[in-house]
DNA sequence: CTGAAAGCGCTTACAG
DNA sequence: CTGAAAGCGCTTACAG
């Protein structure tokens, strides 16, 4: 039953071939009766086109891919991930584009993947998950390829290439800015890698926001970490011999273990420190802290990237797009002022 | 340049199409000079074949589908998922096949997704990620089109399906048993949902190495559950007006709300009660409670399924394959005795 | 509104 | 070892 094709279905319906390719790509110039036959015998027969001959002569695939490449190092255990994927595959399933996942795992296995990528007829577009240096390479080949692609993050290097990123800079600065309003006087910041862009983005709108203040700040009022939770309780070990009375942790992971070394050296959070995160993934310790933290908007962050990679796709001439989506500062307990 | 084809190669090279084609499968009967010339002009075009126009005639896309249905509510917050798309896309990369990842998330959405599922030419094979007694549908549904399919889990009421599993009733059974001869009288389970067959044959197990001690238990010792971290919570609550000196959560995530809730009942872990859990991924309360548990191989276990799919693809007459994948009890401190 | 025909870019018997 | 030809199952001008 599924070796049909159009040419059955036609012989059946009695009609030709192209009159069926018609109903079935619900173009009009079919007459109502020819139609309704033709969906009878679909009916009846259980029929779908052949994907591949479609794809062929249509040069669309309907297929994109999302590239994690090997300097995400964290998809097995960042929350991040299972929510991008969720927003990308909602948008996938609303426009009708299936998804393609190429986990790079090491820098051996990404060069694998490269011929698959860029396999021509296969994929309509990519969106590579990006913000680091290393990345800089895979940009560069997926780019001769001509595929459509959009770097979910902002890229480190490329200038020429379409990006979707949250605004991390602006997030930042209403982070510290919100320190500074709970009457904060000397503030340090925990980084992520500075080796991304969302290290070095969440790093300068600390400085903005800072040096848009009366407050001083110095080098060793920043301390740079990897995201995790282990890092933030030994970075936040490094910073209490400034005494701070406030830590903006970019990852809410290094806040939590920011939190756990307070709290390990007797002091109080948030009457001696107060702290604020970035992400508010439903972590489960992230509420039972009551920590103030950035809401970034993951699963919509993922479904804007889909519609603006099928914009680039339907789009003949090559265009260079740039998104930056808002974000939401989440007031808790952490910082020791309660709304309302 | 993406615009080559195989007759232009062909072309420069100064052979026929169809010796190209033999060089870039890698066919024999080609001449060690006609091969290298055809290389050459490959190399310099950076040619690749189109995928479409492959996959049309010789009836073979190399890209399998993973299906989490709407029963699959925990892909978001569970990491199990991670590591099982960890094993799945590292097999793909091995086996040069690509990942169609078909993320339901509601029962309307799994619907829209069964026409791309089984358009033919698609995909050559599909896992199914399944246990539910609600997947039943989709099953049957995928069987009709007659696409090799996998079931990841043990399904609940179909028999001529495919499937691999761990083993969880001789697993369960190894971790009540642990319990027993730590010398533990009145041993409880928290276990998950008994909908699904994870629930149910991790409660087998229970019986089984209770049914095979001269311990008692009756339905007070077996509490439902869902899993999650305030479920242990809850089902503890219940648990603890029996006072049992051991419990067996069915996983490490209802195993840590259980201990959250035996501390603050004022009690000790282990010397009250006992506690094994079930998975032993890396969740960082995991090793801080020195958590005895179950460790399931999901990584291997997604890189075999995909094994498995790629045997049922390449043989031609359908096979009931059933595979069941052995787990490893982790001994840590939660039942009061230590290795070594 | 409808159908015959060409063509998408490959693979694969077949004949030499 | 090599190439001409048929064919995979569609879509899409084109002519009517």
């Amino acid at each position: 039953m599924s070796e049909l094709r159009l040419e059955d279905i036609a012989k059946r319906a009695g009609v030709s071939r192209s009159t069926v390719s018609r109903v079935v790509n619900n173009q009009p110039n079919v007459s109502e009766k020819a139609r309704q036959r033709v969906l009878d015998v679909i009916k009846i027969t259980g029929f779908s086109p052949n994907a591949a001959a479609r794809t062929l002569v249509s040069r669309r695939s309907n297929t994109i891919g999302l590239v994690l490449p090997h300097s995400v190092s964290t998809f097995f255990t960042d929350p991040y991930y299972p929510h991008l994927i969720k927003g990308i595959t909602q948008a996938c399933n609303q426009y009708d584009f299936t998804l393609a996942l190429f986990v790079a795992g090491s820098k051996e296995y990404q060069e694998k993947l490269l011929p698959r990528l860029s396999s021509k007829g296969f994929l309509d577009g990519v969106i590579l998950q990006s913000g680091h240096q290393a990345d800089q390479s895979i940009i560069l080949e997926l780019k001769k390829t001509n595929l459509p692609m959009l770097v979910a993050g902002r890229p480190l290097y490329n200038d020429e290439v379409c990006f979707i990123d949250i605004d991390n800079i602006a997030a930042s600065e209403k982070a510290v800015r919100h320190l500074i309003n709970c009457g904060r006087k000397k503030i340090a910041i925990i980084t992520g890698p500075l080796t991304s862009t969302v290290g070095l983005d969440r790093l300068a709108g600390y400085r903005n926001a800072m040096d848009s203040s009366s407050l001083k700040y110095n080098d060793n009022s920043i301390i740079e970490s990897d995201f995790t939770e282990q890092g933030g309780y030994n970075a936040m070990q490094k910073l209490i011999t400034i005494k701070p009375d406030a830590v903006f942790a970019a990852s809410d992971m290094m806040a939590i273990g920011a939190i756990r070394f307070i709290r390990d050296a007797g002091l109080d959070v948030p009457k001696d420190i107060a702290v604020v995160g970035f992400d508010d993934l439903p972590i489960p310790m992230v509420n039972e802290l009551q920590l103030t933290t950035i809401r970034q908007p993951v699963v919509q962050f993922g479904f804007k990237a889909v519609e603006t990679l099928i914009e680039l796709i339907e789009n003949d001439l090559p265009i260079i797009k740039r998104v930056l989506m808002d974000t939401e500062l989440i007031i808790r307990k952490s910082c020791g002022f309660e709304p309302g």
